[in-house]
DNA sequence: GCCTAGGTTCAAAAATTATTGAAACATCAG
DNA sequence: CTGATGTTTCAATAATTTTTGAACCTAGGC
């Protein structure tokens, strides 16, 4: 059921061959690659957030790597991706160049982020555009139904851009 | 620019040859696309969606397929996601068999729906494997740190859905 | 200063998801 | 009943997204 020959314990750790996920692991990274396809996010994200998220101490890139056999491309992307969105923090060890990951602390803070890193520029970009919709549409003299539905869709859009602010100032709280 | 010769006016409505959206329901469709898209629904859905959005009446299958240029197929698929997230109303005309639809009156209530119906069965279901994960780890004496974050997220999972059922008891409020 | 462990990039391949359209189905007006 | 109309189905195709891996950087230990 193991790799067959395992030299144990000779020179240098030349291929430290890791187990593949243990049945509860891959419990677990199925259900943040569930809930992050809602999202949009790969499941090779996801599964490396979980990872990182059963595992005791911070984890680094072979490790990763080898656990969840994908390619260092994808575990390098992946990272930058968790990384950008402040889902990870790396710990250094002096006197060695390896970064080891592991999750933020909160995980809830990070979901926000995400969403917010997501829904927001599209609020943004948005703005004007609804607006000479709307104005189109009045000047147009449309149905009041229609004035009203695209009214509504331009205040929503304010509100939440106002509102967007208050959760996660950037980094606080 | 329009198919060459349209015997304007003559017998019966043939080939109604409907007109490509305007600049500005174009802006709209993107819009809707675009927040769509975090949700991972497909750019034809909420095309429709935004179609029906800023029509005056409601429009039926012919209309739909015609103004967006896309095949009967996608308009029957679309219809029918909204439908089942009840995003979108039938009114039927006596004495004809042609469905016509209109958005449902709240988009946030549909909003609520569409996350509702992505994220509550992934909850469901992940509810005994996450407690199994738990237990599995406590009973390995795995790290505090580990363990905690595991309650954590069993505690999150289960006031999710305890407090799912407020969010738009079946049809209400 | 070099040289290499550690990581990134990105074009090509694989996997996944959406769309099409022709055939099947259902309903109702006549 | 029956036939045309209105809609759904679903296998094939197209489009998009994800993953791979080999070439390429780059910081820092020596």
């Amino acid at each position: 059921m193991k790799p067959p020959s395992e030299k144990t314990a000779s020179r240098r750790p030349s291929r430290p061959s890791y187990e593949p996920l243990q049945p509860h692991e891959i419990e677990l990274a199925d259900f943040f690659v569930r809930m992050a396809g809602i999202l949009g996010v790969p499941r090779s994200v996801a599964e490396i957030y979980a990872l990182l998220y059963v595992s005791s101490g911070p984890a680094d890139f072979d490790h990763i790597q080898g656990r969840l056999g994908i390619s260092k491309g994808s575990v390098s992307q992946g990272l930058k991706f968790l990384r950008d969105h402040e889902m990870i923090l790396s710990v250094k060890e002096p006197g060695s160049r390896r970064e080891r990951w592991q999750p933020t602390p909160s995980l809830a803070a990070s979901l926000v982020a995400l969403l917010r890193s997501q829904v927001l520029p599209a609020l943004e970009q948005a703005q004007p555009g609804l607006q000479r919709v709307l104005a189109d549409a009045e000047q147009r003299g449309a149905q009041p139904e229609v004035i009203e539905r695209l009214s509504r869709l331009n205040r929503w859009n304010s509100r939440a851009l106002e509102l967007a602010p208050l959760l996660l100032p950037p980094p606080g709280a």
